[in-house]
DNA sequence: GCATGTGAATAGATTCACAGCG
DNA sequence: CGCTGTGAATCTATTCACATGC
């Protein structure tokens, strides 16, 4: 009963590491889950995995394990997933195409509810089940569509203009992709995900003997007027 | 002169993003840098900045900076990004299109030398400048081509095995864009970015009040038989 | 008896604060 | 005298180990 316990940033970076691996398991009709079968599917540490739902309030049975149903309910809950949240893709290239198409993000509690690039080319294109809009009108689109997330995937040059655009109409999350380090206002969450970044990681660890640990991303959020920073995760 | 001291993950996975802001004051014609500077354009603090540095074996002068070009060298050399690291990309939807063609690879010192996938509308098609190829041939042209580093992007239900055939083929870096996590077996890095677990971060800290600071990914290799874990970065 | 839940121990990362040097 | 380099202090995260309760 740790209900009140603050959540560790790096908890908060697995919950949803564990959810995707507990609907793997209801999938396969699981109704109950060890620790330790969680922990190895979702590749961590046993004892992780008990501390970590520890902090939502321990929903577990000694001697048994956990309810898979449950702590999905509670991890869903969490998270705030309650609801869809509404999202918006900035730059309608190859990426945001792509992102916008990709069906996870239905399948995960978000919905597209708009896209926005500047070149007139695109603008009136479909994206995934939206329409391209001008950046010109991101505004009135934003605060209209009531978007709470907004996915940069522009050029590095555009990205901190559209950032500002974004948060100034009212967005409190921004998922960076564009390569280049952009900072937001206090009380507007951030995470920064970069090819490049990763792949000049990989390659230290190529130069060097591998790492032997494991570790997840860690959250980017602000509360002061917070510079950015981090780096993250996407799907396939 | 620390240059025998262990570089922590941490630091490792904040390099490339001094590297990135260090590339923009030698764009800005910047000949000196001070941690503070090079600090506030890579979105965290100074002090990290200099202890970051010193573990690389400290380049700086007192009373006046870091040297931008001996810098970029000196980070270039530790990331192992003196010649162009081979990659492959398997998995050639709209994602791995996306990423095969994005001039972001080439301009860091990746190159694409090799795509797959086992729909055989895709086999042949052009995806980046190279063709795509059967998974089949994963085996030969992996070793024939000499890739290093392998970018997955296939759907979930595929990671596993091409993530097994593409270590098995010499492969030594994963980085993992399917929703699932994979295991490697020891001495092989892998890194792990989910486009759905990032968004379920970011709402996470829409629930409750958005975190205070901003934290890079860290690196996900491996030495023992590692299992997965992380989430991380890619770019627009 | 078996697996959770959690204090305590350990490890790792960040920040402070200042000595040292150009 | 300004800015680096770094020990020490702090904070955060991970792991251990075992008491607790089903």
């Amino acid at each position: 009963m740790a209900s009140v316990r603050r959540i560790p940033q790096a908890t908060v970076a697995r919950l949803p590491l564990y959810l995707r691996a507990l609907e793997e398991f209801a999938a396969e009709r699981a109704s109950t889950i060890s620790s330790e079968a969680l922990a190895a599917r979702a590749g961590v540490n046993a004892a992780q995995v008990r501390k970590d739902l520890s902090y939502l309030g321990s929903y577990g049975t000694r001697g048994v394990g956990y309810d898979v149903a449950y702590l999905v309910h509670e991890i869903n809950r969490q998270l705030g997933l309650g609801e869809a949240r509404r999202v918006a893709i900035v730059g309608a290239g190859r990426l945001g195409q792509a992102l916008g198409g990709y069906g996870g993000l239905p399948a995960r509690g978000f919905r597209v509810v708009a896209a926005f690039d500047n070149d007139s080319e695109k603008v009136g294109a479909p994206l995934g089940s939206v329409q391209v809009s001008p950046v010109s009108q991101m505004a009135e689109v934003i605060s209209g569509e009531r978007v709470a997330i907004a996915i940069v995937t522009t050029p590095a040059s555009a990205a901190q203009m559209v950032v500002d655009a974004a948060t100034a109409a009212g967005v409190k999350s921004i998922l960076n992709f564009a390569p280049t380090t952009v900072s937001v206002p206090a009380g507007v969450a951030l995470r920064q995900v970069d090819l490049g970044i990763e792949l000049q990681i990989l390659s230290f660890y190529q130069e060097h003997e591998a790492a032997s640990k494991i570790s997840p991303s860690v959250a980017g959020g602000a509360l002061p007027g917070t510079v950015p920073g981090a780096a993250a995760s996407i799907a396939g």
